[in-house]
DNA sequence: CTTGGCACTCCGTTGAGGCGAGTGCCAGGA
DNA sequence: TCCTGGCACTCGCCTCAACGGAGTGCCAAG
């Protein structure tokens, strides 16, 4: 349907009118369009066209008077059809070799993504830490801190470092310790954590009955705060770009960056994110969080090596923003940071 | 010399425009402030106090026309002798109580106290982890994950858990690992970390010649990336109500936006707290950060029962606060954090 | 289907005028 | 010496009207 009424000049237009209404940031009247975008047609066929895609919905004007700007739906056809994938600059690719290269810890690597990314779109950056779940166990530490206490240390994989601190119901030995260390150790090392409970099921009948009581115990906190409830982590930056972008926001960016703050909503983000591979754009309406309707989100997952995803990442800026470079800029990050998290 | 100038009435002048001006945010005129104050003075009265207190350099005018706001100076003098102390309601004490009580780890202490403090004081508020060197090691593991590569894991009694992975010269055997255990352990074991160099220093001596060489990469290793350039963390939130103040910074949030953004910039704030007992405000043009001089900082150092400081936290609003209540709940909360921390 | 012409709409700016809040100063009174 | 009422003055803010300009929609001709 819409291929019978958008022919090629009228996509071109539309693609005409979301350039350089994102690079100018002012509605874009008939004239300018026609004379600096080598379309061969004069201003009035612009506006013919600008009003069949006015009525189709993918333009609109703010007042009469004024030039047409994209809609959501304009950006969202933008989007799926018309942008050309740009590829990144040489030194844009340095920059995020360099950047992320000497990151020292997953901290570190996060944090480090979060500022460049930031940096090259001039958008918000939002990255998530490798999922715990989806992350396979390196190690897990029991460590004796107290008669009755213990602290669980758990490392992953993808470098993240969980502890839980948990008070027995009787004392135990530093042997028992030992003993649990050996017990739980084999069967969770290089298994990711969702598998855990099948690996850990026969556990209370193997052990020895004298250890059954903290083995319990541990378990429990092992299966619920670490299986069940894993921690997601979230970090953020380069919310100070949302003030270049003012104007574009209705009234204030009070919204925004209370819906930035909510680490569920960033989650909700990030976590709607399943192919590795694909970048996923939410554009102004969209998006199902009540605050960012007036941005857009751009985001990806990453993984190792491209086959497992364990987190994602991406920005949030307006959603006159430039989708081309975000889209490069955001899946080039991911890639470096699954190489990375792959080599850690 | 002040005190010959400025008289009792006059500095009842002084407190009464800052809270006219705080509350309101409307420069204040004379007739208000005689009405609304019970000064028992005429407003041409009030008006001579007035000019005195703006040749004195507390007060001025936006242009000629305007009620008086506090400068810098004027709000330093009402903090440093005219504000009371304002004791916390009682359901603002539940609040604390509650709110951080159900933390489970340090991550959700640190982040439930950020939240906590951007919502009581509805400012912008930062939290720094306990500092790594100012706090005592629990355990220092240290863990074999391959031939050649080994993972410290060390754990703080503020509960900080913080990790290193190196790489090794040569591979090592689980009973050098178990030795290496055995020679770190107990010398570190309650110590600080600021005192480590002295307690590590015969080690390489003591140890056997088979060791040797391993022991000195971890050494190193602990020594200059956990004592030397120990990481400091800074969690921060509620940046969403600097919005709300939006009429109170000069053109934009932006540097604000920015300076926030900058781990350094935050720490240097908090880093300048000494004593665990006194808050610290740092009003307007006296803040070292650029980007800060038109906001006013609350901060207060916390500690383990009051005794030692291991960090610091704070709000960050504009020089238009309510201090009495700022001071009061940054108070609060850190003394709830020392205590949290000190049980945990 | 495209194009030039043309009337129309409506936003944003600009400048004048009036209003009002607040001041500074002064002279009189306690 | 300090306080007070009175009064002229300043100056920012609001409103309103006029203007210019960008851009449109429509129409008739090519």
């Amino acid at each position: 349907m819409t291929g019978s009424v958008l022919d090629d000049r009228k996509l071109e237009v539309l693609r005409a009118i979301v350039e350089d209404f994102v690079s100018t940031n002012e509605p874009v009247g008939s004239k300018v369009l026609a004379e600096r975008h080598g379309l061969g047609v004069s201003p009035a066929t612009v506006r013919n066209d600008m009003a069949t895609l006015e009525d189709e919905g993918y333009i609109t004007h703010p007042h009469t008077s004024a030039g047409r700007i994209p809609t959501d739906k304009g950006y969202r056809l933008f989007v799926d059809r018309l942008s050309t994938v740009k590829p990144l600059s040489s030194p844009e690719r340095r920059a995020i070799q360099s950047f992320l290269e000497g990151a020292v810890d997953l901290d570190d690597v996060v944090h480090r993504s979060v500022r460049l990314l930031s940096q090259l779109t001039q958008q918000v950056a939002v990255v998530q830490y490798p999922s715990l779940s989806r992350s396979e166990v390196r190690h897990l530490e029991i460590v004796h801190l107290a008669p009755t206490r213990l602290m669980l240390v758990l490392i992953t994989d993808t470098g993240r470092v969980e502890q839980r601190v948990l008070e027995l119901p009787a004392v135990v030995s530093d042997d028992d310790v030992s003993q649990l260390r050996a017990v739980f150790g084999p069967r969770l090392h290089g298994r990711r954590l969702v598998d855990a409970p099948g690996a850990l099921q026969d556990l209370p009948d193997a052990a020895p009955a004298s250890l059954r009581p903290v083995l319990t115990s541990v378990l429990s906190v092992v299966l619920s705060t670490l299986v069940e409830r894993p921690e997601e982590r979230i970090a953020i930056g380069g919310t100070a770009h949302l003030t270049r972008h003012a104007l574009d926001f209705p009234q204030t960016l009070r919204p925004v960056l209370e819906a930035l703050e909510e680490q569920v909503v960033l989650l909700k983000l990030i976590g709607e994110v399943n192919d590795p591979t694909t970048v996923h754009v939410k554009i102004g309406e969209e998006n199902s969080v009540e605050g960012l309707r007036s941005t857009s989100v751009v985001t990806v997952g990453y993984g190792i090596s491209g086959v497992s995803t364990v987190g994602g990442l991406g920005v949030v800026g307006p959603t006159r923003m430039d989708y081309a470079g975000n889209i490069s800029n955001v899946r080039a990050v991911a890639r470096y940071v699954g190489d990375l998290l792959a080599g850690a």
